[in-house]
RNA sequence: GGCGGCAUAGCUCAGUUGGCUAGAGCAUUCGGUUCAUACCCGAAGUGUCGUUGGUUCAAAUCCGACUGCCGCUACCA
C-alpha cells in the first residue's frame, strides 16, 4: 500500500490580484507534490482561500457589493492563477464553505467550554489593511510597520486562547524533534522569541466587524483570522470534532505545511497549540519559505514594481516562469526578480543549454538515421562518464527533493544537461557521420543521448510538466516513471518523432521593451541607473568626514528637537514592567506623563522634585500600555551605567535648551 | 537593547565531519566546432575566502574579539 502524503499551502488571502511573488509558494508546493507523486505516494494537496476579515468588508463596501460576490470574484482569479501555473492540487478549500464554518464553530466552542478561551478586552492600534493590531511602539510615524497605512485605535471585547497553557509543551515538541521547524533559524526565532520567554494570550475573536465566522453562543463576535484561518487544513479533509471522515482518518497529521516566512509564527506555535488543545496530532513539518524581491525591494503597488505570473507566463511561458521561481529561489534566502534575470536565465538554461541540447540531438537522429535510434553497443570511454552523470544527477536530486531544496534539484537537471552537451562535442556526430563504418558508433552515440535526454525529461516532471512532457513526445517515449532512472538504458526507445524548437531565445532589447510596455516602471530608465551609485558614494562620505560619530547634521536639524527644563512631581513604577518608572512632570505650561526605561538605575524618590531635560515635542507613545509623552535626557556613564542629566533648580521650568 | 544569521572571483552563490594548486553558473577575453535556437565545447583568468588574535602538522572550514549587512523581537523613547 501506497504511503500518504499530504502538503498544503497557506491559504490566499482575497484582497486583490496575487503577484508573481505571492505564486511562488504555490509552484514550490507543487512543485514538491508532483515529485512526490512520482516517487509513489499517494499525494493529497490542498490549497485555497481565506476569504474573511475586515479588509474584505471594507473593499466589497467600496466596491458597493456584498463580501461574498468580492471573495467570489477574487477567488476565482487566484484559482484560476493556480490552474494557469500547472498547479496540480487537489482541494481547494474557500473559508467561506459552509463546511469549514461549520467545523470553527465547533472548534472554537469546544475550546471555550473546555476553558482554553476566555473572555476578555482588547486594545491596540489595528491596521485595516494588514488586518494587524499593533502595539504603538512597533507604528512606524503612528503608521502601521507593514503597509504605512493609517491606523485605528480600537478596544472591544474579545475572547483570547490561553496560549502559556501549552508552552511547555510546544516546546518539549520542538526540541524532540528538531526538524519541525525549517530553516533552522527560524526554528531559533521561534524558540528565542517567544516560547522561552513566555507566550502572550491570543486574541482570537472580534466585533468590530461582521464579514467573518459567528462565534456560536455570542453571536457579537466572528472568529478572528488564525483560528479560521488555520482550521482549514484539517476542515478541508473532513475534520469535524466527533464526526471524523476516513480522509480525514487517512490524511491527518499532515506531512509538510509550506508557509511564507512571515506567518511562521502562526503556523509554529499558535497552530501547534490549537492542535494540542483539540487534543489532535502536530503537523510533521513547517517549511517557511523566502520571499521573492523586485530586485532588492518587496514588491508593492506603490513602489511599482508589481508583475504578474499570467502577465510574465504569456511572453516567456508558464514552464519558463515555474523554472525560474524554482531555480532562483533558494531553501532559506530571499530571490529576486527583474526583467534581465530573467531574461539571461531563460536564454542560457533553457533555449541554449536544455532546449537546444534535444533540438540538436533530435535533429540528427532524424537526419542520419531517419529518427531510428538502437544502442548496437559500439563504445568509447566517453560513454561511461555520461551514463554515470545520469545515475549520479537521479541521486543528487532525489536528496535535493527529499529535502524540499527545490534550487538545488533543478541544478542538478542543468548540470546533466550541460554534461550532455559535451558529450556531443566528445563524440563528434557529424565526423562519425561521414564515415559509413561508424554507423553503429553513431547510432550508439545517439542512443545514449536520447537516453540521457529522457533523464532530464523524467526529473522535469515535477519542475516543468509540460516541457517534461514536449521532450518525451519528441523522443517518443513512454517509459517515464522515476524508477526508470535506476538502470541507464531503461527507456526502450527506437524512435524519436520530429525536433521542435522547445524555449526559442529570445532577443534581450524586444523583450524588455514588452515588458516596459506592460510595466512602465519596471525598467529603470537611464538617469535611475545612476542614481543608486551617488546615493552609496554619499552614504560612505558622511561616513568619512565624522570618523567614530554620527553623521553631521545642520543647525536646521538640531532645532528641529525642543529640549525644556521640567520638574518631577511624581513618580513611580509602571505596574507588571521592572525597566519603567511613569514620571509626572511640570514643563512649565502642564503636567505631562513620561515614561522612562530607568527603573534599573533610579527609584521614584531620586527624582522626585529634581529638574530634568525634556525632549517636548516628541510624538506620544504607549510603553507597557502607558501613554508617554516625550523623553528625558540620561547619559551612558558606563557600558552598565546610566545616569540621568539633573538640571540646576534655579532654572524655571518651560526654559528652552538651546 | 535581546536573540539569530550572513560576510568567498565583476555579479549570484557552492564549499559535507578542518587536508593536497579554493569551485559552479552568469558576465568578460581568446581558441575550437558546425549537428543545433549566432548554439555548443575548451582555455584564461583575476580571489590577502570581511578584519584581527588563537587552537592545529594543517583552517574559507574550529574558538575569541572587532567591523559591516540582514532577519526576528522588545518593558528603547
Amino acid at each position: 500500500m501506497k504511503d500518504k502524503f499530504y502538503i498544503t499551502t497557506a491559504i490566499a488571502y482575497t484582497s486583490k490580484k496575487p503577484h508573481i511573488g505571492n505564486m511562488y509558494e504555490i509552484i514550490l508546493t507543487d512543485a514538491i507534490a508532483r515529485y512526490k507523486r512520482q516517487r509513489g505516494y499517494d499525494v493529497f494537496f490542498l490549497t485555497g482561500t481565506d476569504e474573511h476579515g475586515q479588509k474584505i468588508e471594507e473593499i466589497a463596501n467600496e466596491k458597493g457589493i456584498t463580501p461574498q460576490q468580492h471573495v467570489d470574484e477574487v477567488a476565482k482569479v487566484i484559482r484560476d492563477m493556480d490552474d494557469l501555473l500547472d498547479c496540480s492540487y487537489d482541494g481547494f478549500i474557500r473559508t467561506t464553505d459552509q463546511q469549514h464554518e461549520k467545523v470553527v464553530k465547533h472548534i472554537f466552542k469546544k475550546l471555550y467550554e473546555q476553558g482554553d478561551i476566555y473572555k476578555g478586552s482588547y486594545e491596540g492600534q489595528y491596521c485595516i489593511p494588514c488586518e494587524s493590531f499593533f502595539t504603538e511602539s512597533q507604528l512606524v510615524n503612528g503608521c502601521c510597520p507593514d503597509c504605512g497605512a493609517a491606523v485605528q485605535k480600537s478596544s472591544e471585547e474579545a475572547y483570547f486562547f490561553k496560549m502559556s497553557k501549552y508552552q511547555d509543551r510546544l516546546i518539549q515538541y520542538i526540541e524532540d524533534n528538531p526538524n519541525f521547524i525549517e530553516p533552522e533559524s527560524r526554528k531559533k526565532e521561534m524558540l528565542n522569541n517567544f516560547l522561552k520567554p513566555g507566550l502572550q494570550d491570543l486574541c482570537v475573536s472580534r466585533t468590530s466587524f461582521k464579514w467573518g465566522i459567528p462565534v456560536d453562543f455570542d453571536p457579537k463576535h466572528v472568529v478572528y483570522v488564525w483560528i479560521d484561518a488555520l482550521s482549514n487544513y484539517i476542515s478541508a479533509i473532513g475534520y469535524d470534532l466527533d464526526n471524523q471522515s476516513e480522509q480525514y482518518k487517512k490524511l491527518w497529521p499532515a506531512d509538510l505545511h509550506v508557509i511564507g516566512k512571515d506567518i511562521l509564527r502562526f503556523h509554529t506555535i499558535y497552530w501547534p497549540i490549537m492542535l494540542m488543545a483539540l487534543d489532535l496530532p502536530l503537523p510533521k513539518k513547517i517549511l517557511g519559505h523566502p520571499w521573492l524581491l523586485f530586485g532588492e525591494d518587496k514588491m508593492s503597488k506603490s513602489k511599482g514594481n508589481v508583475m504578474y505570473a499570467d502577465d510574465l507566463a504569456k511572453l516567456f511561458g508558464v514552464d519558463s516562469i515555474r523554472y525560474y521561481l524554482l531555480s532562483e529561489m533558494s531553501f532559506a534566502q530571499d530571490g529576486s526578480i527583474t526583467p534581465e534575470s530573467l531574461i539571461t536565465r531563460y536564454n542560457s538554461d533553457l533555449a541554449n543549454t536544455i532546449g537546444n541540447l534535444v533540438n540538436r540531438t533530435v535533429t540528427m537522429a532524424n537526419k542520419y538515421f531517419g529518427g531510428v535510434i538502437a544502442d548496437k553497443n559500439v563504445t568509447d570511454s566517453f560513454d561511461e562518464e555520461l551514463k554515470s552523470t545520469c545515475l549520479d544527477t537521479v541521486s543528487k536530486f532525489t536528496k535535493s527533493m527529499d529535502s524540499y531544496h527545490v534550487s538545488d534539484a533543478t541544478d542538478a537537471i542543468m548540470e546533466l544537461a550541460r554534461r550532455s552537451n559535451k558529450y556531443i562535442d566528445e563524440t563528434m556526430p557529424w565526423a562519425l557521420a561521414k564515415d559509413e563504418t561508424k554507423a553503429d558508433r553513431l547510432q550508439t552515440v545517439l542512443y545514449n543521448l536520447i537516453e540521457s535526454i529522457r533523464y532530464i525529461a523524467v526529473l522535469l516532471k515535477s519542475i516543468t510538466p509540460t516541457t517534461a512532457e514536449e521532450i518525451l513526445r519528441q523522443i517518443n517515449c513512454t517509459i517515464s516513471d522515476y524508477d526508470s532512472l535506476q538502470k541507464f538504458g531503461s527507456g526502450n526507445i527506437s524512435k524519436v518523432a520530429d525536433a521542435e524548437i522547445l524555449f526559442s531565445r529570445i532577443d534581450e532589447k524586444e523583450m524588455t521593451e514588452k515588458i516596459r510596455e506592460i510595466y512602465p516602471l519596471v525598467i529603470p530608465q537611464k538617469a535611475d541607473i545612476e542614481k543608486p551609485k551617488a546615493e552609496k558614494v554619499k552614504k560612505e562620505k558622511a561616513v568619512e568626514a565624522t570618523p567614530g560619530i554620527a553623521t553631521l547634521i545642520d543647525f536646521d536639524d538640531f532645532m528641529k528637537v525642543e529640549l525644556r527644563v521640567a520638574k518631577v512631581l511624581e513618580c513611580e513604577p509602571v505596574p507588571k514592567a521592572d525597566k519603567l518608572l511613569q514620571l509626572q512632570l511640570d514643563d512649565g505650561e502642564k503636567t505631562r506623563q513620561v515614561v522612562s526605561g530607568i527603573h534599573t538605575w533610579y527609584e521614584p524618590q531620586d527624582l522626585i522634585g529634581k529638574k530634568v531635560i525634556l525632549v517636548s515635542n516628541l510624538k506620544p507613545a504607549k510603553l507597557r500600555g502607558v501613554v508617554s509623552e516625550g523623553m528625558i535626557l540620561a547619559a551612558d556613564a558606563s557600558e552598565n551605567d546610566v545616569k540621568v542629566l539633573f538640571v540646576d533648580d534655579s532654572v524655571p521650568c518651560g526654559a528652552k535648551i538651546r
